[in-house]
DNA sequence: ACAAAATGTTAGGCATCCCTTACAATAAAA
DNA sequence: TTTTATTGTAAGGGATGCCTAACATTTTGT
């Protein structure tokens, strides 16, 4: 398994995300949703069934694989973690850390994420600690 | 003003760092710690010196500009800043915090690193909330 | 001074990721 | 059903960032 670039991670994440309220997802979603041209996504969609990421069968929509999922939910997992680090214990705007989870996302490995993830769980037990640092801006 | 890539970033930074304890910094130098091929180096000094940010001239070495300072010091002070969070606040180890601060420092916004940095001071001040998180580790 | 070693540059390639334009296939509406 | 709108694909290009190989320059050692 070939690691994926951030580029294809974002694909796949939007992808799966897209899949939980929608039957099927369609390319030009995808375009419209991270603003590059329907032929980038369909570059990006022939790599990602490539790597038996996905199925793709044109305008029949796309499926995940059960390996598409798995590395999906990996890629899931970390953004909402971090932006929940960026929105609740750093304070910062909803928007700026959504952002900022999009990119840094794709940059830290799974111990630095699990680091994080545990960091956020001992900062929720004590809320006074963070209600402290929030007071200052 | 053109933004810089990750790339150039990690060019700038190691100048900077290197012109603090010698005289000149040489274009191998740069291949060796970065692990690229001097051909690469070479490119990359051609844009930094055409974005006015250092003077290059060869063989006999490489100068910074104040703006290459001034930028580089951005970076620098990042990379610190974001070293420090995940080694002394979330314990990771040196290395893994190094590499990861590497990665984070390009992709996360002046109003971020401002955030972090505070939360740092703010973490120094309470050092018993720290304490009490490493003690799960 | 001159050969050898170190250093720098150029040219040609490869991969990624994005674009536009033009064309093809499918779905929806009249 | 036939037109129209939507959606998908192919071809060709640009930018970045890396490589190797070959060549040029500078420095060093004898």
């Amino acid at each position: 398994m070939s690691n994926l670039s951030a580029s294809l991670e974002d694909y796949l994440e939007l992808i799966c995300n897209l899949l939980e309220t929608s039957e099927s997802v369609k390319a030009v979603e995808l375009a419209r949703k991270l603003n590059v041209s329907r032929a980038s996504v369909s570059e990006a969609l022939t790599k990602l069934a490539d790597k038996n990421l996905i199925v793709y069968e044109g305008h029949k929509g796309i499926t995940i694989t059960p390996q598409g999922l798995q590395k999906a939910q990996e890629v899931i997992s970390k953004h909402k973690v971090l932006t929940s680090f960026f929105e609740n214990t750093l304070g910062l705007e909803k928007s700026i850390s959504e952002e900022t989870a999009c990119k840094v996302e794709h940059v830290i490995t799974k111990e630095v994420f699990d680091r994080i993830k545990d960091f956020q769980l001992y900062c929720a037990k004590n809320d006074k600690f963070i209600e402290g640092f929030k007071e200052l801006h």
